[in-house]
DNA sequence: GGGATTTGACCGAA
DNA sequence: TTCGGTCAAATCCC
């Protein structure tokens, strides 16, 4: 599948996200008609998903030194440590291969590992404190692995969070597998996939330890939540809602988009997940089988 | 009560 | 001596 240019790329993001609100917005409007499997949930969370990654591709600035080491990913794109190495950048290339650091304008909520904060320093040649975490799992399995986090720009926020050392823990606690498991068909798209929303990881955590269970249980919560209230402010922009309706109705099939007619670009958005199973957009996304 | 976080103390490197 | 990283007791929260 051959991609766009990140502009398309985006562009292609925003639309799916507007197809898809727009039949969340025609599920609102008309409750009692039948609007498919599909959760209204999984509608509001495929549009948070498509626009938090066309802002991610649309900030990406490869063009100074500072951005060569941002990955904007944010909570909702977080990064995989060791899941996604090739947009990451060694902070010293004498050092070992296992430093990163990873930009994102909000603090990392999840990044796939679970992690326990250990101490707070003031930095001294900066206005905000540095936050030091090692893995959870720092005695339960020997791991090895920390990162500290802080926040290195006020306006926009920036928050940097550099990892340290190995997960050894990770094979026994993979929630990496969540995030790469196989390969992802579109690149620029890696750095904003890393949130699993809903049933899916509910399943996956059937298979993890109790206590591990209820962990991420809580961080899917709090996504599940944020996502909601975001999904609040975009069914409350009545107006803008209308127009997709009215531009949806005034197409002769009925079908969503009518203007997605370059051809190759409607083939990597699944259009049959508007209508059929919205799981089908985590497997575009998350390349999950 | 137990796990997680906070925060001042401690320690080593520069 | 300063600074940044870690420790560990105190505190918080469920």
């Amino acid at each position: 599948m051959e991609m766009n240019s990140p502009h398309e790329k985006a562009v292609q993001a925003i639309r799916y996200g507007q197809r898809c609100a727009m039949r969340l917005k025609m599920r609102l409007d008309h409750p009692m008609a039948d609007g498919g499997p599909v959760a209204s949930y999984d509608l509001a969370k495929s549009i948070v998903e498509s626009f938090s990654n066309a802002i991610s591709i649309l900030s990406a600035k490869p063009t100074t030194e500072d951005d060569q080491f941002s990955d904007l990913s944010s909570r909702d794109s977080s990064p995989s440590p060791q899941g996604s190495p090739s947009k990451k950048r060694k902070i010293d290339s004498t050092d070992s291969s296992e430093n990163w650091r990873d930009d994102s304008p909000d603090p990392i909520y999840y990044d796939g590992y679970l992690w326990r904060k250990y101490g707070q320093k003031s930095i001294k040649k900066s206005n905000h404190q540095r936050s030091y975490y090692r893995c959870s799992y720092n005695k339960d399995h020997n791991c090895g692995a920390t990162k500290h986090e802080q926040k290195i720009k006020d306006n926009p926020p920036v928050y940097r969070t550099t990892y340290f050392g190995h997960h050894t823990c990770k094979t026994e606690h993979n929630l990496d597998a969540i995030f790469i498991a196989g390969q992802d068909p579109v690149d620029d798209f890696k750095s904003a996939q890393m949130i699993r929303f809903g049933k899916d990881l509910t399943q996956e955590n059937e298979s993890y330890s109790k206590g591990f269970s209820l962990s991420v249980k809580h961080e899917e919560d709090i996504i599940r939540e944020q996502t909601m209230d975001q999904y609040r402010e975009i069914t409350s922009n009545d107006q803008d809602c209308q127009d997709v309706i009215e531009e949806y109705l005034s197409s002769p099939s009925g079908s969503y988009p009518p203007s997605l007619s370059s051809g190759s670009e409607s083939a990597d958005f699944n259009s049959d997940l508007l209508f059929d199973n919205i799981d089908s957009w985590d497997q575009f996304y998350f390349g999950l089988p």
